[in-house]
DNA sequence: GATTTTACGTA
DNA sequence: CGTACGTAAAATCT
């Protein structure tokens, strides 16, 4: 059946789908199916009455198999087949019968017929001309089917978007900001223009955006702003050659640097703007008044964070992200940061973050100053571990030849299942699902190896397998020459170099205060730091957070004489974890042992997995054989984040029915367990706003179920846990840092190096920063802090120091 | 050549 | 049906 618009004539808003769907084929009328109860609940969520739009869609019959290819010639679906041109036609009659103030894209055909445009993600939540109608603007956003089947972002995102459509709705024009930019100027205007800025004195900020090329210490260009729409960027270098000669590079340095000092700076990401402008050209900015990541960090920590999508739901402008590199992109890239600074402001206090903002930002300094100090890497260790590795390797790959008769690729997924499934018919192991709707998928990965090796004793393969690819994995980590590859070992891959040192033989990692960096869909981003590549000084093996111990003996500290100490948050989880479920015996544990050493502790038997094992089995503490221990650990820790009897009985090696039955009894002797989960779960329900004891706020989007559930529990103990972490190590740095180096940040644990002399006050520095009382469920709540000092980062012993 | 999937290291 | 993170190599798409 034909499916045609519907709504009144007067409408303001023009809601556009794709296709018609099956109950919309039935009915005759556009978006009654599923998708459109999807629609209803965007529309009532952005408060839009659907009775008061008109609602069609591009096709307006429902394609075979629900297929939109189905009506264009190609498989991007831009070359349309006369039916949907005369359909189009009909959608283009109706826009200029009906002047709708704002038509809203649903999904990427909509978007591709109104406007000729590709790609909903870069478009969505930004008003933009109608192509196919000119004089009328469009504001895209994704179709509900799309948010019908994804995990719950992007229905807010959604939501975002058609309460800017609603805006929208009530004037009929395009109102993009009046930009005054002048891009690629000489020095000396630039410098001219900067200087009238710090003179200026009713002018309170400035936004700066600077580029660089990937990789490199070096500026290409720097962008000013001292509005959302003022503002103006110099080149330093074009392509690999300086944009102008030495003294107007400098008076540009200069006039950068007196900016600094005036004004309340703005950016995007400022630990590596600042850390460009201080690690080659020795202009120091002191005080960022805000950065916008931070800021949206802060707000609205699910999002998307890239400046694209900022200034979609911050800024009313046009997309000038997706638009190929040109010269205005960078002075467009500051207007817009301050414009989405000034949003952000308001922004912080109205959603009650204002100290989570103040505490990230302070940490901006600490953060870059390790990067650019980096980590020292002893050559003669990293050659002999290398060799080691690699030895190994060599001995596992000949084993293995023998025992298969051919080569295989080890690393190849694909290769691994045909060996093991294929060739030798082994029972096919799956990888664990999220939830049970979702598919099987084959794995032949490490678990696999280790489960067929425990059901073929005999077969030695298994152990070899494993053996030849941890030595795989490691040499990521301490580097290689390649000389496998070249006998052969194992096959030869894209030479990328790995584990490139600095001159100085140094190592450097971004650390991200602001969390996950990459771009996709994943982001939880809970307050921890993540560490990847650094983006100014591209040496090391990336991320420093993920280094296997064996590899972490090549890691030394700048100074040979020095030793590195490390200082970390005792059973830190459990703790926070014992006080929100009020454990009173874990409690009183966690109270009364404070402040003893690890000798004390082991004498008195305070130990959390003795203390599990005594209350699931009732022997007495002192009676609590090793494999109970080991049996309370596992429980203790499979149940603070909710596992289920698989996890434990793959931990436990037991069977399924054994490791149900300890869960059983695991959760019978702490009840209080379950209650907190429960409450946890009342919080989602209230608002999906849960707040950690240190303040930091969450809103959590993914569709509601177990995976949510299980995301809330671990998000309380691990934001508060990495809070507390960096709250001590900014104020280790701003203390004590003139003296110490600060050496390394792994989630529970700082490093710090100081000269072996001074190891005492060290550790009394570091508790001194890092015991610092919280209050949760009206207790004061202190986690206890343990040491270890070495001259690598892979040797280190443990130190009864006495608080 | 670019993007997605698989696997694997840490807390 | 632990969570969080980043990266390399293979697999797959265009």
């Amino acid at each position: 059946m034909i499916v045609n618009t519907v709504g009144p004539a007067n409408a303001n808003i023009f809601l556009v789908g794709e296709a018609p769907g099956e109950k919309e084929d039935a009915t005759g009328i556009p978006f009654v199916g599923p998708a459109g109860d999807t629609l209803n609940r965007l529309l009532s969520g952005a408060g839009i009455l659907r009775t008061e739009c008109l609602i069609s869609n591009v096709a307006r019959v429902r394609p075979a198999g629900n297929r939109i290819a189905e009506y264009f010639y190609d498989k991007n679906c831009t070359i349309p087949k006369p039916e949907l041109q005369t359909w189009m036609e009909m959608l283009r009659q109706d826009i200029i019968t009906h002047r709708p103030n704002v038509i809203v894209a649903l999904g990427r055909t909509a978007l591709w017929a109104l406007t000729g445009r590709t790609g909903i993600t870069s478009a969505r939540g930004y008003a933009i001309e109608c192509k196919l109608v000119p004089g009328f603007k469009v504001l895209p956003t994704y179709h509900p089917s799309f948010v019908m089947q994804s995990d719950g972002k992007p229905y807010y995102h959604a939501v975002m978007d058609l309460k800017k459509a609603r805006y929208h709705s009530t004037f009929p024009e395009l109102r993009y900001p009046k930009y005054n930019i002048e891009y690629n100027v000489g020095p000396r205007r630039f410098v001219e223009y900067v200087e009238a800025l710090c003179e200026d004195r009713m002018l309170e900020y400035a936004s700066v955006d600077v580029e660089n090329t990937r990789g490199t210490p070096h500026i290409n260009e720097i962008g000013v702003a001292h509005s959302a729409t003022d503002a103006m960027s110099v080149k330093l270098l074009n392509g690999r050659y300086p944009a102008m000669n030495e003294n107007d590079e400098i008076s540009v340095y200069r006039a950068m640097a007196k900016l600094f000092n005036c004004k309340k700076v703005i950016m995007q990401n400022g630990a590596h703007d600042i850390g460009l402008f201080m690690y080659r050209n020795h202009v120091l900015c002191r005080k960022l008044w805000m950065d916008t990541l931070i800021a949206s960090h802060c707000c609205y920590p699910e999002f998307p964070r890239d400046l694209g999508f900022l200034a979609s739901y911050a800024l009313d402008t046009f997309p000038w992200k997706d638009a190929d590199e040109r010269p205005e992109y960078n002075p467009l890239d500051a207007a817009n940061t301050f414009g989405i600074a000034m949003f952000f402001d308001k922004e912080i206090d109205r959603l009650g973050v204002r100290s989570t903002f103040n505490f990230e930002m302070s940490e901006i300094p600490v953060a870059l100053t390790m990067q650019l100090q980096g980590l020292k890497i002893d050559t003669t260790v990293q050659y002999a571990l290398m060799r080691e590795t690699q030895n190994r390797a060599r001995a596992a790959a000949a084993e293995l030849k023998t025992i298969l008769g051919k080569d295989i690729n080890f690393s190849s997924s694909k290769q691994m299942q045909e060996l093991l499934y294929d060739d030798l018919k082994l029972p096919v192991q799956y990888k664990r699902r999220k939830s049970v709707t979702q598919e099987r998928k084959v794995t032949a990965g490490k678990e696999a190896l280790n489960k067929l090796s425990v059901l073929y004793p005999d077969n030695p393969m298994f152990a070899k397998v494993l053996e030849l690819k941890k030595q795989i994995t490691l040499l990521k980590f301490i580097g290689d020459d390649g000389i496998l590859e070249e006998e052969g070992v194992i096959p030869k891959t894209k030479k990328k170099e790995k584990m490139v040192l600095s001159p100085n033989n140094t190592v450097h990692t971004s650390y991200n205060i602001t969390g996950s960096s990459t771009d996709d869909e994943g982001r939880k981003s809970f307050g921890r730091w993540s560490s990847s590549g650094s983006i100014i000084l591209p040496f090391g093996s990336g991320n420093l957070q993920n280094v296997p111990s064996y590899a972490r003996q090549m890691y030394v500290p700048h100074d040979p004489k020095d030793v590195i100490i490390q200082a970390d948050y005792v059973q830190a989880e459990a703790v926070i974890v014992a006080f929100l479920t009020n454990d009173v015996g874990l409690i009183k544990m966690f109270t009364e042992s404070f402040g003893m050493t690890p000798k004390e502790r082991a004498e008195k038997q305070y130990d959390v997995h003795r203390y599990t094992a005594h209350t699931m089995f009732g022997v007495k503490m002192e009676d609590v054989t090793k494999v109970q221990r080991q049996v309370g650990k596992t429980l203790r820790h499979a149940t603070n984040y909710s596992a289920g009897p698989a996890v434990i009985a793959n931990s436990l090696k037991c069977s399924l029915d054994a490791a149900k039955k300890l869960l059983t009894v695991y959760l019978r002797a702490n009840p209080n367990l379950e209650v907190w989960h429960r409450q946890i779960q009342q919080q989602l329900a209230a608002g999906r706003t849960l707040t950690t004891p240190l303040g930091r706020k969450h809103f959590f989007m993914e569709r509601w179920g177990d995976t949510l559930f299980r995301s809330a529990y671990s998000y309380i103990p691990q934001s508060t846990i990495g809070d507390l972490l960096n709250i001590s190590m900014v104020d280790f740095y701003e203390n004590y840092c003139r003296e110490r180096g600060l050496y390394l940040q792994l989630h529970d644990a700082i490093y710090v190096t100081c000269k072996e002399e001074d190891v005492d006050t060290t550790m009394r520095e570091m508790r001194r920063s890092m015991i610092r009382p919280m209050l949760i469920n009206g207790h004061e709540v202190k986690v206890d802090v343990d040491f270890k000092v070495g001259k690598t980062w892979g040797n280190m012993e443990e130190i009864n120091y006495h608080a």
